[in-house]
DNA sequence: ACCTGAACACCGTTCAAGT
DNA sequence: ACCTGAACACCGTTCAAGT
């Protein structure tokens, strides 16, 4: 039980409140969950109880189950944002850095595939009516538009439609991704690596 | 109501036994239900009562809701494999029976959103311990790889490790779909269909 | 063999009530 | 405002019992 950390059962004495950010302390309880457990498993009785609180606490903050889904995936779809970025602008952008966004994406993929099926899984249907997920999801995709738009001026990338092109590298690394997290790839350097090799560098093919 | 039909409550007198496949019943009603209301509606006793058996009946066939839902998404990956193979066949080989098989994806991706879901979502965690699934799955895949060592010999693909093209080309497609069947995409005529015919064009300039 | 009904241990969610 | 405990209507699954 080396592990019991992450439970964190946070036990305080009975009568007294949360006094803190209860909406914060749902949202990472449940991602701890998810990550460790996968999104099956993650119960708003559970989360209540790993925090020391009601069960019925969790309804001042979110409306009901798929609400507390749907932030945990706008969580995500930010530290992904994030990530591309960060990745496009340390690798010096131009094409090492279109590789390097690719890299981080399937990192973050592999590193955390079930938060990374909450983000593109419909386990929240109401993603229509989520406004601020969607927004954030088009932010993450709008750093691969501007990428591609500034690839294109310098003469790395064909001038198509940057919105298609983008649509289509998403595509290729979100496919990558899902045959990587959902062990259909042989397991070692054959697999995962291998593909994401391949995949870099047909994508340059692709857009060229 | 005009859609009761769907429902098919297939009320028989009690006392009965449930005379005929029942084991082929569950599925397709599974399936029924999935491709209507989403993996998340199934509900072991709703499959039941739609088709006038007990609760529990459906364990003399399946070991556990998994076991039904992995039933459901080895059917799919029969169809798929059926589906694509005809494609192929009808549209004459070669490119345009690569570009068919494309076409053969997404169509059965975006009339069957939930049941694609189901075959490629881990709701079936056991997968790795389903080898008939695994088994079917595989055998989709291999329609594809066929065909890219055909579309080599003749010299319409490049000679790379047809395995890593084929699943090269699987991810685009499937990224596609995803995209497509998250409603991640504008609808109408610029969305779905647009990046079809790009992803097309691009995905031969990549292999080619 | 195949099916049944009652029972068990879980869920998400509601609601009146407390501070 | 924020939290609580009891209650409700659901689940999947087990099990002894029926034919």
């Amino acid at each position: 039980m080396a592990r019991s950390v992450l439970k964190r059962p946070q036990k305080k004495r009975a009568g007294q409140y949360h006094h803190g950010d209860l909406r914060r302390a749902l949202i990472d309880q449940a991602l701890r969950t998810i990550d460790t457990n996968g999104v099956a498993a993650l119960t708003l009785r559970g989360v209540a109880e790993a925090l020391g609180v009601s069960r019925t606490a969790l309804y001042r903050h979110f409306s009901d189950k798929q609400s507390l889904v749907a932030a945990v995936a706008r969580e995500g779809f930010r530290t992904f944002r994030m990530a591309l970025g960060a990745a496009w602008q340390e690798a010096g952008r131009g094409l090492p850095g279109l590789d390097a966004m690719g890299e981080a994406y399937l990192r973050f993929a592999s590193g955390h595939p079930a938060h990374y099926r909450v983000m593109f899984g419909r386990f929240v249907e109401s993603q229509a009516r989520d406004p601020e997920l969607l927004q954030e999801a088009e932010g993450a995709f709008q750093v691969l538009v501007d990428a591609l738009l500034e690839l294109q001026g310098e003469g790395h990338a064909r001038r198509d439609d940057a919105l298609l092109q983008a649509r289509l590298v998403w595509s290729v690394v979100h496919g990558v991704a899902m045959l990587t997290i959902d062990g259909q790839l042989p397991p070692g350097e054959d697999g995962a690596a291998a593909l994401g090799r391949y995949a870099t560098d047909r994508i340059r093919a692709a857009i060229a």
